[in-house]
DNA sequence: GAAAAAACCTACCTACAGGTAAGTAATCAG
DNA sequence: CTGATTACTTACCTGTAGGTAGGTTTTTTC
């Protein structure tokens, strides 16, 4: 191997196009020359845009997975969790306007092959399910307060997330931050 | 003329593209061959993929006005304006899974010209800045609850709505519905 | 230290996107 | 009824995207 790990270096610079323009709007070329290398090593080792489109999620869904259990382990409480959960979109708006990942492919989502559907619906559901568990851990405690079940608050929470980061980009920062603050109140969370 | 008006109908076809694929995902043939025209004819109407752009983000806004406009000569009251915004989304998934063109814009936003930005910024404006006037109207009515100044619960609406309806294509219309409903509780409307 | 495998590069190829130039058919205005 | 205008078509052109075949250089393995 001449580079460590050329395979690690393109899917951070391919998740970070996808982040900052969108699947469709990237090619191999884009990735290639950051890196200093020919679109062809690309290829070798993604033979297609599917196949990295495709590892690109697992490689999310994986980091996710990690992510949630080491808050597991470090028994981490219900609202420890929702503020790790809140990290995410909150570190894409830092690092220069991402968008999350999965708005990006569900707003593309019609143009994308079967292969990537199937991923991006297992990260969705993932995501939404370890939250779901997240908030009626809270409410159970007593820390989180809501109303009807854990699942429908996750979904309006991730939407919430996935719309402000979006609009954020219009309207700033701050559009990010009145989202954030006005779901911690209806969560209870005066902070 | 041969055909009543072309213009409009591409710009028709080209709004139902950019909601179901992205902007940057249909080209001047995905426009032309359903028209049953060449792609030079759409070139003819629209020069460049950016005039195309342009024209479509002002159509909408230009509906959007005639929208509210109505609403207003109509003294609609704060409640059904609500209503009336949440109507929009409402119709883009009933449509065959339309995502809110807006969130289409946003997520692209970085590889769009100047021009388009402007315009998307503009029509973002716009829609939520007349959100939140009825959303105050509709506060000092007492019809809607809420803490927090109208612009602030107007991003936090707009969010939900664009972030809502991308989630539906992967996790169903429920997920939209629920976010609807949760949306409308959090106002005071119980329904 | 040689063979095999890994990680590339060079040089292509096809398809299509966006766009243009020049011509043609229909329509309208006087 | 004739010129100008409108609304196209045909036929291109350039650039780039995604992808491939075959060669070359490293690195690993034995």
């Amino acid at each position: 191997m001449r580079q460590a790990d050329t395979k690690t270096h393109i899917l951070d610079t391919a998740e970070a196009l996808l982040q900052n323009r969108g699947f469709n709007a990237f090619s191999y070329n884009h990735i290639a020359q950051p890196l200093g290398v020919k679109n062809a090593a690309i290829h070798y080792h993604f033979p297609t845009k599917t196949d990295l489109g495709v590892a690109l999620i697992e490689r999310c869904r994986a980091r996710f997975q990690q992510y949630t259990e080491l808050l597991e382990a470090g028994e981490a409480s219900p609202v420890l969790k929702f503020e790790a959960y809140l990290t995410l979109p909150w570190r894409y708006l830092r690092d220069g306007g991402k968008v999350c990942p999965l708005g990006v492919l569900e707003v593309e989502f019609n143009t994308l092959p079967e292969e990537m559907r199937l991923e991006i619906v297992a990260l969705d559901q993932q995501m939404r399910a370890w939250l779901a568990i997240a908030l009626e851990e809270g409410r159970e405690q007593e820390l989180l307060h809501f109303e009807g079940s854990a699942e429908e608050q996750a979904i309006v929470i991730a939407a919430a997330l996935q719309g402000a980061l979006q609009i954020a980009r219009v309207a700033g920062q701050s559009a990010f931050d009145t989202c954030v603050r006005h779901l911690k109140q209806k969560l209870g969370l005066v902070n």
